[in-house]
DNA sequence: CTGAAAGCGCTTACAG
DNA sequence: CTGAAAGCGCTTACAG
């Protein structure tokens, strides 16, 4: 039995460059046993950052500068073919990898976007995350997750966080501190915001049409005839919950229906909040007999008090919600709701803060995705 | 009408740092009208990076020198109270943030730790995240999350691409590579795996025992008089899916039941194959009556499944999930599953990294916590 | 197209 | 307890 296998060690001395040896070794093992499993174990030493390879060994080995390694690296074209060809050769030879560190700092840069949101468990917002990694690995830009869970403060103390760190740029799909300070942070380093949106200052945005989305989910139910439609809405701080309720107003004035205040309640997006407010309605004596619910989950948390009380839905009741996400089809019946292209805006936020990080032009600084009605179960 | 307010400005030169100025205004503006609402709006100018405060300004103001500046803030204790106080003092004033970008590059560090994992989207990840997440801002230290969508190339890449990095220790939330490769990288950069385990290195681990939480899962149904039993497994090239699967065999074997090959059906975690291998366990003869999925998503695939065969859970049928995600007791009937202790998983595995990231030694390197079982409805 | 040299903003070993 | 000075590993304006 013969096993032959290749090695390569490299060794390189703290401080002498010249020293640089790349050695490859040929071994081979003969025994008369037989070998049915082999374990071959080599014990890697941590990679010891006082000795790793420079730009300047490279230039060295290439017999060029630094300057001309680094213009190698960067894909400057002040290089001749010939110099770049043999510095190229070198830097695959010793597997060189610039430190980034050091180039980060030299450039004053962390090729690094933050993106904040407010909640990660969320499968809403792991959809729009998708879609700024997706952008983001794109083009060499790492991601920072910020989780604000919700609180405006998390989300203040983020925002500094981040600039400590030199990120390049921000999205932010939560807005729930003030507008003037949204407003001064896109001063100061791109920002684009991600589902939510500013009023009155122009801070590139990506979003659907909430309102006529929230209008359409309404004229739906009035379509199948129902007349008394309650909305469990979300906090009503974030501006996108304020715009469904409008929305939803819009659907009910059109159809001359009295709108009633008793109708909107405010949840916080959460399914328990859905399940605490469809109790509320059905305690009541003059029940809706339909719901919009401003995120699916809420709309999963009323389903669910539904059946607790014992009313089947779509006969009993109708609920409609909003975001599509994969649960949706889950659970029984299947959730009627309102689609937003969430991938598709996480990709689109990212394009665009990546273009505001290289100053190019926006030809477009609010971005209004399609929404979509996603007829299911939950609704006749 | 009169409104008051003050701002501060501050100004400093490009090059010549003796000329800092700091000014606070007071102003004040009257009016005959009455005012409602009133916008004030700074026009904040971009930060700009070429004349961001140093250390060196901080220094002049302070009248010590930059080496004093940086004990300081590293809380060194070779500094006498007075001049700490007043060095304090000054960056307090100034509002000064040390370039995070320089000292990292300087003591070749990154403050960052990255996790990686499997599926962002599935919930059971955000939980691991979350915990990871709270044991590292505690410290100073932010997270890079890197989801490789299942796929091996894509962890073996964000590994290489986090070395880049200099992060300064790793998560592995997934560890589909090679057992040898993760061996090495845990010894060129602390190196954690949360969940999953490697077999035969002394790799730092957080987990639950898989094998016992498997056997449990399985003798409960078995207790409940349940003899055709069905495992819908996890991807077999991962060690915690073989783990379930051994302790379904071993509660089997216990009790005398023999093991067949038809009720152990490999799936991939996601809610289709669950799905997919319930109908196909349904149009057999003989039908398992009780299934145990490896996951809560190939459970309510399962589940899915059975309701659209019109069959009744869990009176034709019993399902038992694992993970425990939020999702469980949003289905109906609520799902009975094993519930691992994710948070604390997280905390635990990134307590672990910090350990040893500050070179501390660690007392344990395998850390087992406990689960549950969680009877729920679906099982009887 | 190429190189010598300055410099990014910190930290740290050394000397006092 | 404090400071002068070197140096981390790159990039870039400048000169040729």
């Amino acid at each position: 039995m013969k096993i032959a296998f290749r090695y390569r060690v490299m060794l390189k001395n703290k401080k002498n460059v010249d020293n640089i040896f790349v050695i490859d070794y040929n071994l081979t093992i003969k025994t008369n046993h037989k070998i049915n499993m082999v374990a071959i174990h080599f014990n890697i030493k941590k990679q010891r950052k006082d000795i790793m390879l420079k730009m300047e060994d490279v230039a060295k080995l290439a017999n060029v500068s630094t300057a001309t390694v680094s213009r190698v690296l960067s894909n400057n074209k002040n290089v001749s073919h010939k110099t770049r060809e043999k510095v190229l050769e070198i830097i695959n030879q010793l597997e060189y990898k610039p430190n980034k560190l050091a180039s980060n700092f030299r450039k004053k840069t962390s090729e690094t976007v933050a993106v904040i949101l407010p909640d990660i468990e969320n499968p809403f917002f792991a959809e729009i995350i998708k879609g700024c990694r997706d952008e983001a690995l794109k083009n060499g830009f790492h991601l920072l997750l910020c989780d604000t869970s919700n609180s405006v403060e998390q989300e203040k103390e983020f925002t500094e966080l981040v600039k400590e760190r030199f990120v390049d740029g921000i999205i932010l799909a939560t807005a729930r501190m003030p507008k003037g300070e949204i407003y001064n942070l896109s001063q100061e380093i791109p920002v684009v915001l991600a589902c939510e949106y500013v009023e009155s200052y122009e801070i590139p945005t990506v979003s659907i049409d909430n309102v006529t989305a929230a209008r359409e989910a309404t004229e739906y139910l009035l379509d199948q005839g129902h007349k008394r439609i309650g909305i469990i809405t979300g906090p009503l701080e974030v501006i996108v919950s304020r715009d469904r309720v409008k929305g939803y107003r819009q659907a009910l004035l059109l159809r001359d229906i009295p709108v009633q205040d008793f109708f909107i309640q405010e949840g916080d997006f959460s399914v328990k909040s859905g399940y605490d407010i469809m109790m509320k309605f059905l305690a009541s004596e003059q029940k809706p007999t339909a719901i919009f619910a401003s995120s699916d989950a809420m709309a999963l948390g009323a389903l669910k008090a539904c059946k607790n009380k014992g009313l089947r839905v779509p006969d009993d009741i109708s609920i409609i919600g909003f975001d599509d996400i994969p649960l949706c089809t889950l659970v029984e019946p299947e959730l009627t709701t309102i689609s937003q292209p969430k991938y598709e805006m996480g990709c689109q936020a990212m394009k665009m803060l990546l273009n505001i990080i290289d100053k190019n032009d926006l030809q477009q600084k609010q971005i209004v995705l399609p929404h979509k009605l996603i007829i299911r179960q939950t609704t006749n």
